[in-house]
DNA sequence: ACAAAAGTGTTAGCTGTACACCCATGA
DNA sequence: TCATGGGTGTACAGCTAACACTTTTGT
């Protein structure tokens, strides 16, 4: 087979940043590397790219691997490429991010990583540059999602209004207005009240919403606004 | 030296799409390929990523190899990886996106590449998946610009407001109202006003205005509206 | 009865947008 | 003097944000 002479090989590595809401705060799934360099140290699950897959193959893959899920909100966010940023040899890293219901992991759970999840703001000291990729992503998510209605992925199919409220001010550390948040969050037509309540977090019980799937679709594209004064926030 | 062993190892290539603009039209740069496959068809400029460089090191590397220029606006978009997308072989290809100011450009052009402007809407065809990229970067960019003050890259250091306008009519194939826009832009307060006036374009002439360098690196992340009624962009 | 969280309505200020006229100049 | 493009002000509508009270129910 005919190649291109004269130009060097690389190693590409799949690297996945997994966001989860335990219904206080944000965390990310992380593994403890089983090979060496650095085995045993806490790392982004990854792997590398097989011959016949392409990227987001490879990423859907890794993802269920550890999690078991398929069909979650994966996005390809950024490549790492420094040469000197796996010690052992020369390897790209393409870096998607994940969100997924941190509940339907915990019943698919695969225990052979060792994988554990962390407060966001809590990791513990991650492998090569995994910790600049988390940055990046934090702040890639907080962009988006103040644009874009991407957080319902990481709650259960039904949630509630202050559930979702939660999650916003988690995310942003700040408080909104519970007011104003419900009414921007309703008046976009995405969510469908349901009958039953959640009774959980409270005597009074919140009802239920779902997505509107068909106008999720069809909305995700459209600017929204979902944060208050996002002039003021660090993105 | 040690190796992760049994991985394939794969070609990385760095692709640039350069944007231009002349005045009317929104343009990219494109050369005919010089090797097989796929010998004398229009490409994007791109080059193989060398064994010391970072992907970021790459980029500007080619970018200045064709255009002579450096320090432009360069931002990596997306990896493209599909197994099948170099017929040759696997070439995972990182595409970035440059936006220059096009006199500067034509100044230092190389001929060695045989390159040249084509309108964004009737480039020619383009070798592997080049067109894909292409069209990923007039969304992102569209997306980008929507958002962030990032247009000024395109154009020379001293422009008038009327330049300005032109290029967002482009962008958007939309017209805007030019006293909403004009206002809109100035209230940055990201623009100051020159003494002299730009008088190829109309009689009365325009006044120039350069961008407050200070002001740009600290706006940048805040969000902006530049466009009027963005929902009814198709981003 | 009381504590705790859910749910809802109004107002004021601001921002976005529509719209029309005068200005400066070269031909 | 006229044609061309540059520059500006105002008014209305819609949105954002600030704000407080009632409801439900488990204990």
């Amino acid at each position: 087979m005919i190649r291109y002479s004269g130009q060097t090989r690389v190693l590409v590595a799949v690297d996945c940043i997994i966001f989860g809401f335990d219904g206080d705060h944000l965390k990310i799934l992380l593994i403890q590397r089983g090979f060496e360099p650095e085995i045993k140290k806490w790392s982004l699950m990854g792997g590398f790219i097989q011959p016949e897959e392409s990227l987001d193959q490879a990423a859907n893959r890794i993802l269920k691997q550890l999690t078991g899920l398929e069909g979650v909100y994966l996005e390809q966010m950024q490549a790492f490429g420094d040469p000197k940023r796996d010690p052992l040899e020369r390897t790209i890293g393409i870096v998607y991010f994940a969100l997924i219901d941190i509940h339907q992991y915990e019943k698919q759970i695969s225990h052979e990583y060792h994988a554990e999840w962390f407060l966001l703001d809590l990791a513990p000291n991650l492998i090569f540059d995994h910790a600049e990729m988390v940055a990046m992503a934090k702040q890639k998510l907080r962009y988006k999602a103040a644009l874009h209605p991407i957080l319902f992925e990481l709650l259960p199919e039904k949630f509630t209004v202050p559930q979702l409220q939660n999650l916003y001010e988690g995310i942003y550390g700040a408080s909104f207005d519970k007011r104003n948040f419900s009414r921007k969050l309703l008046s976009t037509g995405l969510l469908i009240r349901q009958k039953e309540k959640d009774k959980e977090n409270s005597k009074k019980g919140a009802f239920y919403y779902i997505l509107d799937k068909e106008r999720y679709k069809n909305n995700f594209q459209a600017f929204f606004n979902f944060v208050p004064n996002p002039e003021n926030l660090i993105l």
